[in-house]
Parts: structure tokens; sequence; C-alpha cells
DNA sequence: TACATTATTATAATCGTTACAAAATTACAA
DNA sequence: TTGTAATTTTGTAACGATTATAATAATGTA
């Protein structure tokens, strides 16, 4: 509770009410939601949310270089407090997104060697280990 | 030119007029397009183009797997009739996106081996050359 | 307390994309 | 060819995510 107002200020963002319930979803929900699941799920709790601060709270978030952007799908963002380098899979059936860890020490890029690289976003596309055992049950 | 034709009808598509055009811009400008810019550019040659027409395009050979979704932009989607893996590097500072060629051998994934993989996007942004140079004999 | 600054909210506007129906074109059988 | 069905293209309206704007509320400060 304490931590994440203090991670707001060091981040150099006044801890308002909204910001930090915005913040904490983010960080124990770990489930790269989109403005759209923030809001319906914080509306319960703030029932004046508007969609308009998830929004500007989360442009400010990676302004801030606390939170980074996913578009890992073709029309809406998720968001994402894990700001460490991983990828993102999302499962084409059921459409839940997954992290996973990737070491892009010995990856092995030609053509743009000398590039300035400032943000490295590797997304995979497929089937997840549940969908795959549902549907082959099924048949 | 007779090619076109007979890749579009190789892979189940009617080789209309429109589709040669749109399929042919994006096998020579090699330029990652958005509908924006297809269809701005090929109104010089087909005033009547639709808007319509160049979605329902894309959507097609997406379909039919001879072009790729670039989702490197937070907004627009762009377009790659290259649909071998290879990655794509957007500049930060000119908005250009390069082609790029990586070696997935040897990247080492954890935590979703077993998932079924299809699609593999790797997105990287920062400053090409061309910026940097640009960037620094400004001081 | 009074005033200035900042944050939040509600509404309207914008932009990319999709849905839909009419018009144009093409395919094909008589 | 000619007529008719199927397909393609087009224009317009609708939609959904996001942003702009202005009013209201909350906070900071002298």
């Amino acid at each position: 509770m304490k931590t994440i107002e203090k991670y707001l200020t060091d981040s150099g963002i006044k801890p308002s009410y909204q910001r930090i319930r915005i913040l904490s979803y983010l960080m124990n929900k770990k489930n790269h939601p989109t403005v759209e699941m923030i809001h319906k799920e914080l509306l319960h709790d703030i029932p004046t949310l508007s969609k308009t601060t998830v929004y500007n709270t989360l442009k400010q978030f990676v302004e801030k270089g606390i939170t980074q952007i996913i578009n890992i799908e073709d029309n809406k963002t998720r968001y994402d407090a894990d700001i460490s380098t991983h990828g993102h899979f999302k499962c084409l059936n059921c459409n839940k997104v997954y992290d996973f860890r990737f070491d892009n020490k010995n990856l092995e890029i030609s053509d743009i060697e000398d590039f300035d690289f400032l943000q490295t976003h590797l997304y995979i596309k497929g089937i997840c280990n549940e969908c795959k055992y549902l549907l082959n049950t099924k048949n």
C-alpha cells in the first residue's frame, strides 16, 4: 500500500487516489488490461471514475516509464506495469495474454546493427497449453 | 506484371485490377504502408478507388496468407507483402519502419515452451542511423 | 480564508475501421 | 450475343477506441 505511493512519488507522479488504484490494479492483476477492463473493474469501488482519467493516468505512467504499452491486438491498447524486458504470447483461442521470458543476448540481428535500440517488443501468437488440451479432448 | 496475376491466382484470389495494383504497391514500395498511404497514392492512377476496397483487399490478402499485419504503431495498422520471418524497426524520430533479419533459432524462450507458436513478431523501436547522424550534427 | 494550481470528470470531436446496401463489373448458360 | 446470376467495387453510415476541451472538484499555499 505504502510502497505504491512511494513508487509513484519517486517516479515524479503525485499519488492521487485514482492513480494509486489504477497502478495497484496493474501490479496486482498482471492481466495486461485494456482501458475498458481497468475502468469497468474499478468502477465498483470508485463509482465516479471517469474513463478519461484512466486514459490520462496510463498516458502519464507510460511517459514516466512505469508502464509499458502492449500492441499485440489489432485494435485496442493493453498496458503492463512490468517494465522488465519480457515477451507476450496471445492465445488465438481464448485471447488471454501470457508473459514469457526470453534471452535477447544471443538474439542475432542483421541489417540494423548500428541503430540505437530503445524498446524491444516480442509478440508470439498461437494456442496456449490450456486450449490445446481443451481442443484435443473435444474431438 | 504477369507474375503478380499468377501469384494472386495461385493464392486463390481473383486478380482484379484493384487487387493487382494494391499488391504491386505493397511489393514494389516495401514501405509497410497504412491503408491511408496506399489509398492516397493509388488514387492518382485509379480516381474511383474506394478506401473500403483497400480495406477489403488487404483483409483478403491477410486471410490468404500473402500479406502480414504490422502492429508497431499504437493506432493504425501497417501491411507487409513480405511474409518471411523478419523483424521491424521503427525510428521514433522519422517514424520510418525498417525491415531487419533475425535468427530465432537461438532465441531462448522460457515459461511457454509447450505452447503452439503460429506467428512471431519482433518489433524494435529507437533511432535509425540516418537520424542519429542528423541529430548529432545539429548540436 | 482566499487564491492559484492541479486533478478529475463529462461531453463532444476525431480517427481508423467495419457494416451495409446500391451500383458496376464479370462469369456463364441459353 | 443476350440475359441472368455471382462477384467486386463503391459510397455512406455506423462503430469503437482514443483525444480534446471545458467545467467542476480537490489540493496546495500565502
